[in-house]
RNA sequence: CGCGGGGUAGAGCAGUUCGGUAGCUCGUCGGGCUCAUAACCCGAAGGUCAGUGGUUCAAAUCCGCUCCCCGCAA
């Protein structure tokens, strides 16, 4: 049995926590989760979802404000594991945590590295229109995501992915990677790969303003900023003054409209792109909506005339 | 008590300001036209207007309370 701290705090991270569960030759003696955030509406107090799985299967959770502090130091040693897990915790760990557990801390990342290191890389590889991504374990250094490689597992990203699906995707195969890398310590096969550092590229957190629609790109790379965006969140475009989420949305053939210009057909929505391209809205958000189907939306609503869609409001 | 939008037929919406026969665009079903159709024409079914209490001769509409959905923000 080795004494295992797990550190994560998304959904992302809860399929590895189960499967560490579920083996017989970890201990997991602890769990750390940043502390519960004042989320969504009415700002109430939410508890991060790995926590939430902890307290079901009955183990330990510490959601310390910071761990560069002594009293995380004295946690550390009165725990005193010899492996910890990092997934998806959302904190630079200090040397004293990387250089404590005899079999170092490991870490689940959602790319192929030393590709999209950072906050955000299975959007960014979508955005990007990346045609695999993958996950990769590491052993953590001192750097963000710099660490040797253990075990790589690709994926492909399919035409109809979207970041939503390729969470799902990438978090079960992170603990199939994780599963394969504790058997590698067991077996003490376990082989370190440095990283290329030349061929390293960021995913930085996905920022609000990105989210506003640029109708003067193509209509490709528009369509995957909408797949990258998708579930959140989402892609959006002012329509009248009021923001419209965009779900979903393939290229079409229409090469008459101008950026941002609509045209409504028999149940067809499109909009205009850069470059004499278009795309057709599949599934979209109004504003105090729920998602629906553009031909649905276009069942209720009555446009203007010279209705066109915008990136900012400052545009209407 | 962070700000805001919403709940009306299977779907998307109008009607609420100013109380007075439940509407629109689709879908479904039936019929017609057509070589044919997702096109067009005719007809029909389908509603606890979120729930609840109140005001009124009369409430989707006005007043009180409850439930549910969603956007922003964090």
């Amino acid at each position: 049995m080795i004494r295992t701290l797990f550190m994560g705090t998304p959904d992302f991270a809860v399929p590895c926590l189960e499967m560490l569960t579920k083996r017989n030759d970890i201990e997991i003696i602890g769990v750390v989760s940043q502390p519960d955030r004042q989320k969504g509406r009415g700002y109430k107090l939410m508890p991060p979802p790995v926590k939430e799985f902890a307290i079901n299967a009955g183990i330990d959770v510490y959601q310390p404000d910071s761990v560069k502090t002594e009293e995380f130091s004295a946690l550390l040693k009165e725990l005193n594991p010899e492996l910890i897990v990092v997934i998806a915790y959302g904190r630079i760990l200090p040397d004293f945590v990387l250089d404590f557990p005899k079999y170092g801390c490991i870490n689940v990342h959602a790319s192929l590295l030393p590709k999209y290191r950072g906050a955000a890389p299975i959007q960014w590889s979508v955005i990007n229109g990346e045609k695999k991504t993958g996950v990769t374990t590491m052993l953590m250094d001192k750097g963000l995501d710099t660490g040797d490689m253990l075990v790589v597992k690709e994926i492909e990203i399919l035409n109809e992915d979207t970041s939503g699906s390729m969470f799902e995707k990438l978090s079960e195969l992170g603990s199939v990677a994780l599963s394969e890398t504790i058997d590698k310590i067991n077996n003490n096969t376990l082989i370190r790969t440095p990283q290329n550092h030349n061929e390293m590229t960021y995913a930085p957190m996905i920022s609000k303003e990105m989210s506003y629609i640029d109708f003067s790109l193509d209509a490709e790379k528009i369509c995957c900023l909408i797949k990258g965006l998708n579930p959140a969140p989402g892609a959006k475009a002012y329509l009248d003054g009021k923001i419209l989420k965009i779900l979903s949305a393939v290229v079409s053939q229409n090469s008459k409209l101008r950026e941002g210009e609509i045209n409504v057909s028999s149940n067809c929505f499109e909009v205009g792109c850069g470059n004499l391209t278009s795309i057709k809205l599949v599934v979209i958000q109004p504003e105090g909506k729920k998602p629906m189907a553009a031909e649905d939306f276009l069942k209720g609503y009555k446009f203007n005339k010279e209705a066109y869609l915008c990136s900012s409001i400052q545009d209407i």
